[in-house]
DNA sequence: ATTATATTTCGATGATTCTAGAAATGTATT
DNA sequence: AATACATTTCTAGAATCATCGAAATATAAT
């Protein structure tokens, strides 16, 4: 992975609101939540809610399907993989003099 | 973890230059670096990074030990557990309707 | 067609963060 | 004590980000 993506994807997660938000999709798994439900949770008003939940689909840490009038956002698991992978990569490998 | 101490490390590690810090602390591992050899690595100005190694100091993610002149800079890898364990937490707990 | 519901886009304001030069501080060497 | 070196603190302008009401859009129900 590139750094720039994933530092872009820590810096959308470095929010209260969002990491809000992602958390609520983590624990909801494969079956996601509308935007009313986080709305619900999370206090907010629509129009902030709905800023940074974008910010969160244009890093891909999130997606989200329409169902009807109801928008349904998913966490990318395989995104936050990759995420973790970048911090833990190369760990310790550097040789000592 | 509360939240508000997650989202704060993901926000000091999701900007490039203190990314790029910290993954050179985390490749050096337990020998740690010192700032002038980030500054050497990374090519930015002094000041600007002290002022980013300060952030991820701040947020428990670095620690500094003076070495004479030199400072060294460790990566805590322990903080990092944490915040990998925060972001798994809970995963796909939440049980269908 | 009209009304209701779910959500986004627009726009403007306020708040925070980034950047880097200059000056200051702390430590070692001569 | 004078000089060099490593790093920080101060400062201030520029840039980016957060917030949220109002208006707009999209879908569904009556």
């Amino acid at each position: 992975m590139k750094l720039e993506l994933a530092a872009s994807q820590l810096a959308e997660l470095g929010h209260v609101t969002r990491l809000g938000v992602y958390r609520i999709l983590v624990k909801a798994g494969s079956g996601g939540q509308p935007v009313s439900y986080l709305q619900e949770q999370l206090q907010v008003p629509g129009s902030t809610l709905s800023h940074h939940i974008n910010k969160l689909v244009q890093v891909g840490l999130v997606k989200q399907v329409r169902e009807g009038r109801v928008l349904r956002c998913f966490a990318q698991f395989d995104k936050l993989d990759g995420l973790i992978d970048f911090l833990m990569e190369e760990c310790c490998s550097q040789k000592a003099d």
